[in-house]
DNA sequence: ACTGAGACTTGGAAAAATGTTT
DNA sequence: AAACATTTTTCCAAGTCTCAGT
């Protein structure tokens, strides 16, 4: 009886799911088919309700105390904060660097009051033991909520605090712009905590501090309802700016640097902006061949700045493609404030002991072996070779200089930009990235799928039974993309279980699929016996073929999944995909091969690409 | 020409949600 | 419904690039 009524229920929740997309999609707002706005106005009517502020710090239970020196100390509110920022992350690796304890300390200390900082002098004599296992306890209780009690009362909890966060979204998370609803990407106020920088920050472990709306500037229509402050505290100013797309702002205190809630990227401010990239690095492509012509001239130029630039050009845009995919897409390399972030560099504050020439290596000739930490501290490493008068160039560039000099030293990103603006309206070095990303794609996708239809299945339409294989294509598509633009992923932890039990899954599907062979034997054979007059037996046969068939697909489309997944261990496909890939390549080869979008594209990705879903033909070429 | 503020895009990790198996 | 695996969303740091002021 209960199975039943479940049957039915999701199939119900399933029509209402159905129904709500549809509805969605009724509503949508089809910005692209507008007019545009004249330059530099972004909106003509904003209205939101602010951000929503984090919750107030709540105090410490009696029971858990902190310990100085092996006794008990009650400390201020605000020293208490900010020790349970540090217990709560006892159990990460940070906590035990140097810079990260020293940085913590020194900020935790301004937080005491004058009594709490002459006693607490050293950070390893303070046990945070109790207040770390309390804040594991909650987390391990949250997690446990639905295992411990079985009860009603716990999912109607659940509920409710579900209920709870979709008032805060439905108060919180969308805006009106120019009529329309839209989504508000990050309407939160970052919560205080201490900050984690990546690689070897130099500010990690320091206090991130507690944003009062007396520290937050409110943008929005003078004529709009304009956001009412938490109570008891006004904003810091409104101001009624259209030439900019963001709500709200605020100065955050480790770097001095400006945070923004703006719209989410479904949202027509960040589509607009996003199909306009494309549009220019589409326009690169039909002037590409000048350019690269010209800094290949340049290379032989008087001007050292100007040999500089090409060199630099050259590493930004390409190597040349050869039988594998031999592209650099170095990122433009602003200058940095040394001390103030991790030591990480770009193309134009490459230093020489970042790159390594060799005469020959591996039997290719004047090759460039690259090694540095670049965004985020992930590091590129990769041997190119190049050609002679760039290699030459690079000597030249590096006589009399020490390791730890500029390569470029007549060069910044400021000069190469005004450079290739001059040559084409609009385009800068990262325009180089989205165009190389871009055009990779649809090369990569003509090839891959060729050899797909061509050598796989020469007799065989793409039929849907082949959507797997044609998955993997685009998988492998992206793939060199992401490869191309060295986005790299730690292993996840889970890996090589979850390899193995996808190994396990396919030697059962063989097994199956040997029985199920067999089976197929064993009924035509009956049924030959018994003279094809039988149409039971008849049927059985059709059947058991059947089940063959299923089967092998089945064992197919798994091992597709195993390729993929392999090959996928250490690349993170999402930032090219969100990116730097034009999605109306995706959506025209979608239709060609008669791949669902939805294979492609989840939901949110539907939702910010939903532009070039909507206008794209078949045809489309980058 | 140089500098710093400002605005906006890009980035991987971690948390949360969802799906699948036991 | 627990346990586990996988996908999606959130988070917020770290880049790029423009522009105003000197």
């Amino acid at each position: 009886k209960k199975p039943k009524r479940t049957k039915e229920e999701i199939e119900e929740a399933r029509q209402l799911k159905i129904k709500k997309m549809e509805e969605e999609e009724q509503s949508r707002w089809r910005w692209w088919e507008e007019e545009k706005y004249e330059d530099g106005v972004k909106w003509r009517f904003l209205e939101h309700s602010g951000p929503y502020f984090p919750p107030e710090y709540q105090p410490l239970p009696d029971h858990v105390n902190f310990y100085y020196d092996g006794k008990k100390v009650k400390l201020s509110l605000a020293a208490e904060e900010v020790a349970l920022f540090f217990a709560q992350m006892l159990d990460h690796e940070y906590t035990t660097k140097k810079v990260f304890r020293e940085n913590f300390f020194q900020d935790w200390r301004k937080e005491m009051t004058d009594e709490e900082r002459s006693l607490i002098q050293e950070l390893d004599k303070c046990d945070f033991g109790e207040i770390h296992a309390m804040h594991k306890a909650k987390v391990e209780a949250r997690k446990n909520m639905s295992k411990e009690e079985k009860l009603v009362c716990n999912i109607q909890f659940r509920k409710v605090l579900k209920e709870a966060n979709q008032k805060i979204l439905d108060e919180y998370g969308y805006c009106l712009l120019d009529h329309h609803r839209e989504r508000i990407g990050n309407f939160k106020i970052e919560p205080p905590g201490l900050f984690r920088g990546r690689g070897e920050h130099p500010k990690q472990g320091k206090l991130k501090k507690r944003i009062q709306p007396e520290d937050v500037i409110i943008n929005c229509s003078k004529e709009s309802r304009i956001p009412v402050p938490p109570a008891g505290h006004r904003w810091k100013e409104v101001r009624h700016d259209n030439t900019v797309t963001w709500l709200a702002s605020w100065t955050e205190n480790i770097q001095g640097s400006i945070k923004y809630i703006m719209l989410n990227a479904n949202s027509k401010l960040k589509g607009e902006k996003d199909w306009e990239k494309y549009e220019v690095a589409r326009k690169l492509k039909s002037c590409v061949d000048n350019i690269r012509n010209q800094y290949l001239m340049d290379l032989k130029s008087r001007e050292m700045c100007t040999r500089q630039r090409a060199v630099a050009l050259y590493f930004i845009d390409k190597v040349g493609v050869t039988v594998v995919i031999l592209k650099l897409a170095l990122r433009a390399g602003n200058e940095k404030e040394e001390g103030e972030t991790a030591d990480t560099v770009g193309c134009c504050s490459l230093r020489v002991e970042h790159i390594t020439l060799h005469d020959t290596l591996d039997a290719s000739e004047c090759v460039v072996e690259f090694d540095f930490l670049g965004k985020d501290s992930i590091r590129y490493y990769n041997k190119v070779p190049v050609i002679k008068k760039v290699f030459k160039n690079l000597k030249l560039f590096m006589e009399d200089k020490q390791p730890g000099d500029e390569l470029f030293d007549r060069l910044n990103t400021s000069l190469l930009n005004k450079h290739l603006s001059s040559l084409m309206p609009g385009l800068t070095a990262k325009v180089f990235r989205t165009y190389n990303a871009s055009i990779t794609l649809q090369q990569q996708l003509k090839e891959l799928t060729n050899v797909i239809i061509l050598f796989f299945f020469p007799c065989r339409l793409p039929e849907s039974d082949s959507v797997a294989e044609k998955l993997l294509s685009y998988n492998r598509a992206n793939r060199a993309v992401a490869i191309l633009c060295n986005h790299q992923r730690a292993p996840p932890k889970t890996f090589d279980q979850s390899m193995a039990n996808l190994q396990s899954k396919i030697e059962a599907r063989k097994e199956q699929l040997v029985l199920a062979k067999s089976e197929l034997k064993q009924a035509k054979k009956e049924a030959k016996a018994k003279g094809s007059a039988d149409a039971k037996l008849q049927a059985l046969v059709v059947r058991k073929k059947m089940a063959v068939k299923r089967c092998e697909e089945q064992l197919l489309k798994l091992e597709v999944q195993a390729t993929d997944r392999e090959e996928n261990k250490q690349i993170a496909l999402g930032t090219s995909k969100l990116n730097y890939l034009d999605p109306r390549i995706s959506v025209a080869w979608c239709k060609k091969m008669e791949v669902p979008v939805d294979k492609i594209y989840n939901k949110s990705q539907r939702d910010k690409f939903a532009w070039a879903i909507d206008m794209t033909e078949v045809g489309f070429e980058f």
